[in-house]
DNA sequence: TGTACATCAGTGAACGCGCGTTCACTGATGTAC
DNA sequence: TGTACATCAGTGAACGCGCGTTCACTGATGTAC
């Protein structure tokens, strides 16, 4: 059947959705092509319709998901009573809900061990680098420090902490436990960015 | 041709090594048994008089490396002047050395987000789980803080961040960027533990 | 307005490859007598 | 001390499976006339 430019978007839309949610839970290499199309009711050969190949999707998954996080965070802080964006921000990040659904979550805590292990100038790494630099970017304005530079450095830290935080408190095997890491850890943040 | 146990026991041993350092640097999903025992000049069909499975030699991996970098961290402090014993740690940590060398280095760096990923009831997780809280439980006793409780929460702290900044700095594409990094993180947990 | 042809998203069989695992076999050395 | 047999680490061919990718085909709709 002959499908409407709009409708092969749509789909296009729909598959970078799917695997960008697959990519985050189990990583790339546990997201199987076959298994995704069938998730969206359709086969996997029309994939190749949509992107040159598996890394390509990877790439073009990534960076909205990068991108989409950003917003949820300003959305955050936007709702914080003003001199509490940074809380909201680090609350957010550290929450339960964004600590059990890591395929909804952020990517830099989800992926990038395994974008480390790609080649350096490489698409993904090239791309998780630029994105990486925006959200930094974007968040350093709420971060104390008196000069530009001191923001961006602390945003930095920040986000790279709680990424790690985040993912050893996924790791570990009781809930209970994940709640108490986190909580430790919106505390521990907090305090370090102020330190 | 029959060999010894002791001969028997140092193959394994071999095994385990190399084991440890593919799976570190390449993941577990990345490290083939084939080219393993081909490191080795052995065969692949051997691997199973020494292990039951892939995943038994990960356990197996798993937990030695963990001590080696326990004993790792207790020498680098042991070396650092009185008082001096919690940064001679955080700088052991994010050198640039642990940083370029995955393969050598922290497993939970390394292997968290995959772990995460394994069934949580999993060998490998309760593994993991076990040693990670021998680890913080030895670094909390060079931390500050007035209660038990307070030092064990700051060594977890301290380690899952840092786990996560080495991984970040890992990912960045310029070494010149990743010392940078390194250096800023080293600052940053300095400050963050003594707040 | 109607007709013939072109287009192309999607289908599903097939291919090739990597990899974990199995298995019959080898042969040096340990052990029983 | 010598001999026959058992053991078992290691070999390498083979198997099965999952998965990325290719390809000939379909058929509804767009387009040219």
């Amino acid at each position: 059947m002959r499908y409407s430019a709009e409708h092969k978007e749509q789909t296009r839309e729909r598959i970078i959705r799917a695997a960008a949610r697959r990519f985050r839970s189990r990583g790339s290499e546990g997201a199987a092509i076959a298994d995704l199309m069938r998730e969206l009711k359709l086969t996997h050969g029309g994939f190749y319709r949509h992107f040159k190949n598996k890394e390509d999707l990877f790439v073009q998954a990534l960076e909205p998901r990068l991108t989409e996080i950003s917003k949820r965070i300003a959305s955050a802080i936007e709702h914080a009573p003003p001199g509490g964006e940074l809380k909201a921000f680090i609350d957010a990040y550290l929450d339960i809900q964004h600590c059990e659904n890591a395929g909804e979550g952020c990517p830099v805590a989800a992926l990038a061990t395994e974008l480390a292990r790609h080649p350096p100038r490489s698409r993904v790494r090239l791309a998780f680098e630029k994105i990486l630099k925006e959200r930094t970017g974007q968040m350093a304005k709420y971060m104390p420090g008196k000069t530009e530079d001191e923001r961006a450095r602390q945003a930095r830290m920040l986000m790279s902490g709680m990424a790690g935080s985040l993912t050893i408190a996924r790791a570990l095997t009781e809930e209970q436990a994940r709640r108490k890491f986190l909580d430790d850890a919106k505390d521990f943040y907090f305090k370090a960015v102020h330190a």
